[in-house]
DNA sequence: GTGAAAGCGCTAACAT
DNA sequence: ATGTTAGCGCTTTCAC
C-alpha cells in the first residue's frame, strides 16, 4: 500500500505507527540490537505501510560513516573522466554501491599534483577511495589516515590493495599463440611510459623474445586506435619484414588493422594483430580480433566491495586474462 | 599546509582556529550571508590550514536535500546495469554531481513494475532522478512527490523533462545522404518495440520512404550487434533488391555489415550501411562507418545539471544530431 | 526488551 | 556583522 506521502517517511513516523519507540523502530530496521516478535511485527509492517527507506545521510552522520565512494583517476587532463573504461568502473561500483546507500563520486588527480588526494582525505562524506591509473608517485602520496579505505585498479603498494587484470598472464597466452601459429617478427604497441601496470605486458614480452631468441620491437602507445594507426605505418616503415603486431588495447588493435590496410598490409596473411581487452565489438570486425578478456567490471566491483565492506583486502588480488582466439591473428 | 589531521576537520575546527563563531564560518564557508572583510579572511585561513572540507551529508541533512543523484534504468533484467551506454551517462552525471558533493546511484526499474519508483520516492537522500529508457507507462507512474526532480533521457511527459538526442534530425540526415548517393531500397533495424524514443527515428524512416515512393522494410533490433549480424541475412533473404540498411545503432549497423560479409555482400557497392551514435570506433572499422553524431555525455551532463539546479527545466531539450559521412555509405 | 537522551556536522532563523 | 539556539534523521549508550 503506497500511502503517497508527500514527505517521506522518517523513523519517527514509523515508531509512531508501529506504537513503539524511536530506539526500537531503529534496531528493528537496522536489524541491529533486541526486539520482541511483537515489536518487530508492528514495526515491520509500518515500514511498509509508510514506504519507508532509511536516509543513508543521517546513518552515515551519526556512525561517522561515508555516503560516497571516490573513483579518482590520474591523468594529465579532466579530459581522462571522459574515457570510457573509467565510466565502466564507475558504472560497475555505482551498482554495488547503490543497495548500501552510497553513491559513486569522480575525481581527476592531475598528474604530478599528488596533493589533489588530500581533498579526499579531508573529506568525511568520503568512504572509500578507488584509485585508477596508479604510479608509485601517486601511491606515496596517500596520506595515512586514507589507509584501509583506499585500493587501487592497477598498480598497488603496502597500504594500498591492488584489484588488477593479470595482464602478464594475457599478454602471455597472446604472445604465445603468435608465436605458435609461425609468427617471429612481433612488434608491440605499449600502453602510456608512465603507467606502472601497463609495463607488466612489456616485460612480459621482453622476456618471451629474448627467451625464443627474437628482436624486440616496442612503440610507445596511449591505449588509444588513432595512436595504433600511426603506429602501424611506422611500425612498417622500421622494420619491413614484421609479421605480427600486438597491441594492448583493442582500441589500439583496431587502429593497428585500420593502419595496416591505409598501407595496403593484409591481416592476418601480411601481418597478424592482437589486441586486448576483449571488447564487446571485437567479434565484429573484419576480420574478428584476436586478444585476451579483461573483466574490467568485475574487478571494480570487487575493488568497491572490498571498500564497502570495510574490512582489510589481499595485498594483490588478480583477475584472469584468456586468450580469445579469432580471426586476425 | 596540510597538518595531516588524523581526524578530518569540522567547521567547529574551522571555528576555534579562526577565532570566530561557527555561524560566521558557516557563513563565509558556503558563501552566504554577511563577513566582515576580517573574519572572511580569519576563516579562509583556517579553511585551508586544517584543509577542511565540508560534509555535504551534514549539510543535505539540514537542508533537507538529498546527496544521491539516482540512474534509474527501466529494462528486463538487472542487466541493462552492465550496457556501456548507461555506464556513459553514469560517468557523465558523477561528473557534474562531485563538485556539488552528490554522488551517483545506479538502480533498475523491473519492466511492469511502476511500484519500483516508490522506492526512491521515499528516499531522502536522493535529491534527484534520472530515468533512462522511459514509456508511457513508466513516466506515468512517477510519484508526485517527485515532480520537480526527475528528468528522463528518453520520452518525457508533462511531469518529466526530457533531455534526448534529436534522432529524428539524425535520421532524415542520414537518410537523405543514402537518398542523394543513389540508394533506393532502404531497409532499417529499428530498436526495442517498446522504446517510445526509439521509435521517432522509425516515423521519420515512414514518412521519408513514403515522400519519395519506397518501400518500407522494417526489421526489429535491439541496438545490439549480434541482432544487426543476423538481421542482415534476413533483409538479404526477404529483399535480395536491398541497397542499403540503415541501423539506428552503430553496434547494430557494425553487426549488420559483419553479416552482410558473412552472406557474400560488399558494403558498401552492393549495400551501403549506416549507424547512428557515431561511436568512437566508426572510424576504424572497414569500411568505416556513416553515422550520425549522439552527444550520450553532453545530454546526461545537462540532465544531472538540472536536477542539482533545482530549477524548473524546459519541457523538451533537443541536442543536435549531425550526419557523419564515411566510407560505409 | 524498551525508552529517554545525547549528539554526529552542519545551516538557518533569531537575537544582539 | 556576529553569536546563540534549535534542530535535520538517525544510532547508540544507558537506565529502566
Amino acid at each position: 500500500m503506497t500511502t503517497a506521502a508527500h514527505r517521506p517517511a522518517t523513523l519517527e513516523d514509523v515508531a509512531r505507527v508501529a506504537g513503539v519507540s524511536r530506539s526500537t523502530a531503529s534496531r528493528v530496521v537496522a536489524g541491529t540490537g533486541f526486539a520482541s516478535p511483537a515489536a518487530r511485527r508492528q514495526v515491520t509492517a509500518a515500514v511498509d505501510q509508510l514506504g519507508y527507506v532509511p536516509n543513508p545521510a543521517a546513518r552515515a552522520l551519526v556512525r561517522g560513516g561515508g555516503v560516497r565512494l571516490a573513483v579518482a583517476v590520474l591523468g594529465t587532463s579532466a579530459a581522462v573522466l571522459d574515457d570510457p573504461y573509467v565510466h565502466q568502473v564507475v558504472g560497475a561500483a555505482a551498482r554495488v554501491c547503490t543497495p548500501a546507500g552510497v553513491g559513486v563520486a569522480l575525481y581527476w588527480l592531475p598528474f604530478g599534483d599528488p596533493r589533489s588526494l588530500d581533498q579526499l582525505d579531508g573529506d568525511r562524506s568520503v568512504c572509500g577511495v578507488i584509485l585508477v591509473n596508479t604510479t608509485e608517485e601517486l601511491l606515496e602520496a596517500v596520506p595515512r589516515s586514507l589507509h584501509g579505505r583506499v585500493v587501487s585498479i592497477g598498480v598497488g603498494s603496502a597500504a594500498v590493495p591492488s584489484f588488477d587484470v593479470d595482464n602478464a598472464a594475457g599478454s602471455e597466452a597472446v604472445l604465445r599463440h603468435l608465436y605458435a601459429t609461425g609468427r617471429r617478427r612481433i612488434a608491440m604497441v605499449t600502453g602510456p611510459r608512465w603507467l606502472p601496470c601497463a609495463q607488466r605486458p612489456v616485460r612480459t614480452y621482453r622476456r618471451l623474445m629474448a627467451e625464443a631468441g627474437l628482436p624486440e620491437r616496442i612503440l610507445p602507445g596511449d591505449f588509444r586506435a588513432a595512436r595504433g594507426r600511426t603506429a602501424a605505418g611506422e611500425a612498417l616503415r622500421r622494420w619491413p619484414d614484421i609479421d605480427a603486431i600486438y597491441a594492448i588495447s583493442d582500441d589500439t588493435a583496431l587502429g593497428v588493422i585500420a593502419g595496416l590496410r591505409d598501407a595496403g598490409a593484409r591481416v592476418p596473411s601480411d601481418v597478424a594483430v592482437a589486441g586486448f581487452d576483449d571488447i564487446p565489438l571485437a567479434g565484429m570486425t573484419a576480420p574478428a580480433l584476436t586478444t585476451a578478456s579483461h573483466p574490467v567490471g568485475r574487478i571494480a566491483a570487487a575493488a568497491a566491495t572490498a571498500l564497502l565492506d570495510g574490512r582489510p583486502a589481499a595485498p594483490v588480488t588478480l583477475f584472469p586474462s584468456a586468450l580469445v582466439a579469432r580471426a586476425s591473428a
